[in-house]
DNA sequence: CGTTAACTGTGTATGGTCTACACAACGTAT
DNA sequence: ATACGTTGTGTAGACCATACACAGTTAACG
């Protein structure tokens, strides 16, 4: 909450990486974004996307609706940093990792995870590549990962840009496949409208059970042609040009250096505490609100 | 528009079947349900997704909104509707590929000039697998390509799904790339947001232009990516188990054949053409109606 | 043929969404 | 002390999907 300069950036955008325009006169806020952001990811974790709007948000705070545009110049701010909150920041897990392939691996579970943890991620429309720290955050582990390859960086970008694609896609699918594992809708009474007749081979193919998921999973299946297709492709690079490996300035890759870690984490704990207190707040508010609503009547 | 059974079936997969229970008595219908999604379809491609609602289509077609509701339960059985029309069915230039990279290959950039025709299919929200004719006749072909590979059933099946979640994602995100290639914010202005401090990788990567669009397009390069792990996959099944292939019913394939062929062009003329009437009636219409207001006044 | 029951398109009404705008209270800069 | 920008609020408007009651129309059944 820096009194940063607005810049050029979209509110939404200034507002996610703390360089938003602060007022200095007038009466002292009683919200703040973090605290309205927090709310609203509250109401989406237990009711689904759907159910976060301007008057739920404000009704959760125990403010009016109006009292958020204060804070917010439209819902798709919220939305944005929403999101930004949602994704979160990758763990630091993933630097553990000695192998590009394991590393990848455990970035896709990471992210994989953010989407189990935020279902409601799914819903929000996706307007363009967002520039929010989390998810430039998300980006640079990838491409730590990717650092001791002889990719190019475009190549490396894209290699990520890749893998967050099929995760997404997984989290996606799966959300709806539910535990039936295949198709969620009545297989037996498509059973009959799929012909073979029409269908020459997806019948025989859903005939065959390949829907039903028996061995690997359709994503690990996809996951493992990905490393698969980018390992070739690495070793091609390497054979032709084997010392081509451009690394960054070893002196900026300090993520794994402990004493970010430590305070990383440090960060963390303070957000989980203050997440929770912020509950806690809420929950105080709307008993009282009940309370009030009780006494009036 | 069969007068079929309506089954177990959810009310918009049936319709999409046409097999959705018809009425017997009461007065002739005046719209249809083709019309309907038509002019959704239409009103889509010109104002988008957004610009759709029950009033606007009831509008394009000179009726009152809740008529709508005669032909569709929901507005989601709309939507559902609309995106069986919108992806439509596969080219069947597909089939003329003789082997799997190339089939594969037509398949996605057809999927992909699906979402181009289009855009909108993106903003519908995912409510699982789409179990209607269109979306499996793309399943259909792609498992086509696949048929001469030694891959078992589900791995054709993951496969497809893996091809077709990477062209919906290239989709998607090329959407908002425009013209500039990379980024769609402000590129300078996030220059000095991304600092190598907080950003090791991504920093330099940025700086090094890795986001500028040079040389081959970051999904060009998933696709690649992709087809060469799915390459690398196929070699290793086919020396493991060499005869395996399991082709379906020889008789069955017959998605080739020239009267096939010709009968299907056959209808999609005269869906074209239909559509082409459409289009002209309800412009008809709107006419019409506005000289009856200008009457009226 | 007459009656009945189903179905049609319509009009009205409800409850929801986002947000523009006017207002009085407030607090800092001048 | 005054002026001005900012605060949270209340009201109101423009949309949205859709539930329900209505009169007119058609086919099925006796």
């Amino acid at each position: 909450m820096d009194t940063g300069t607005d810049g050029d950036l979209p509110r939404g955008i200034a507002l996610a990486w703390g360089v938003a325009a602060n007022p200095q006169r007038g009466p002292r806020r009683e919200l703040s974004i973090e605290g309205i952001v927090d709310a609203a990811v509250s109401i989406a974790d237990s009711d689904g996307l759907s159910a976060v709007s301007m008057a739920s948000v404000a009704n959760a705070l125990g403010f009016t609706t109006m009292s958020l545009y204060r804070y917010v110049s439209a819902k798709d701010d919220l939305t944005l940093l929403m999101q930004e909150a949602g994704v979160g920041l990758p763990p630091l897990s993933i630097g553990d990792s000695d192998n590009w392939r394991d590393g990848l691996t455990r970035w896709y579970r990471a992210f994989l995870d953010a989407y189990r943890a935020h279902p409601w991620l799914l819903d929000i429309p996706i307007e363009g590549p967002p520039s929010t720290p989390n998810n430039f955050a998300w980006m640079d582990a990838g491409l730590a990962v990717l650092a001791d390859t002889p990719l190019d960086p475009a190549e490396r970008v894209s290699a990520v840009l890749l893998l967050s694609g099929h995760s997404r896609w997984e989290a996606q699918v799966a959300r709806f496949a539910g535990e039936t594992g295949g198709t969620p809708v009545p297989l037996e009474a498509l059973a009959e409208l799929v012909t073979p007749e029409q269908f020459p081979f997806l019948a025989p193919a859903l005939a065959s059970g390949a829907f039903s998921a028996d061995g690997v999973s359709p994503f690990e299946f996809g996951f493992l042609r990905i490393l698969d297709g980018l390992e070739a492709h690495i070793r091609e690079r390497a054979a032709g040009r084997p010392g081509a490996t451009s690394k960054p300035d070893p002196d900026l890759a300090f993520a794994k250096d402990e004493r970010v870690r430590n305070a990383r984490d440090k960060v963390r704990d303070a957000e989980a505490k203050l997440r929770d207190l912020r509950q806690k707040e809420r929950e105080a508010v709307g008993k009282a609100r009940e309370r009030a609503v009780k006494l009036d009547s």
